[in-house]
DNA sequence: ATATATCATCGTATATTTGCGATTATCAAA
DNA sequence: TTTGATAATCGCAAATATACGATGATATAT
């Protein structure tokens, strides 16, 4: 393979697949829905309710902080994440707008 | 890692994942640009316009197909791949629901 | 029938992702 | 200070993804 060519598209199209790429595993999907919808945001209780390792969580939040959906604070000897309620509805219209905008501009092709 | 624990999540997680995944990669975000906007949807005219090979063209069309995404008819000695555009809304749709669904329930953490 | 064009698939190499245990760092409590 | 709890990071193994050339299959043109 050598290399990517992930570069050498344009921008638009390396920053969709780059937020669809955040949320393309099951365990991202069921990280955002957990910190928006508890009370607390510890990655300990994240960890209880999936049904992977420590360290795997902690890798899969690292993603989704790299992202910009998610912000960490340090609480003490804990962690407290929280969605970025800017970035997740900007990922949103960004991915909703590619679907919006992609029209048919064909007439009788297949 | 021996094997991927992707099926222990709940279904809806997985097949978010899954739509995602079929946009995480700039390729096939041009892909489905080309498709819907092009008046023909040959695939030497895909390749044309990427910087890839015809091969690996090939494969990010299978994967768009395999999600169903794209349909593909043998049109002679060409192929021909056009937008499922019933499939397309539908995704628009599931992925735009998980952003609306996942709302703040949190009151004051963080 | 043979040659050419188009595209899918195979085989392969490399890169990236996923996952975990072990370790490390930090803070709180004893 | 030591102990325990929490979570990030490191190092490793295995699975997947990415990319290409080569090959195969099919249809068209000569």
């Amino acid at each position: 393979m050598a290399f990517s060519k992930k570069a050498e598209f344009k921008d638009d199209e390396i920053t969709i697949a780059a937020f669809a790429k955040a949320i393309s595993h099951p365990a991202r999907v069921a990280i955002l829905k957990v910190v928006a919808e508890s009370q607390s945001c510890i990655c300990g209780q994240i960890v209880e309710v999936l049904p992977l390792a420590q360290s795997t969580v902690s890798q899969h939040l690292k993603e989704l902080k790299d992202v910009g959906l998610i912000d960490g604070t340090v609480d003490g000897a804990k962690s407290c994440y929280c969605i970025n309620w800017a970035a997740f509805e900007k990922v949103n219209k960004i991915l909703n707008q590619f679907f919006e905008k992609t029209i048919c501009c064909k007439d009788g092709c297949c």
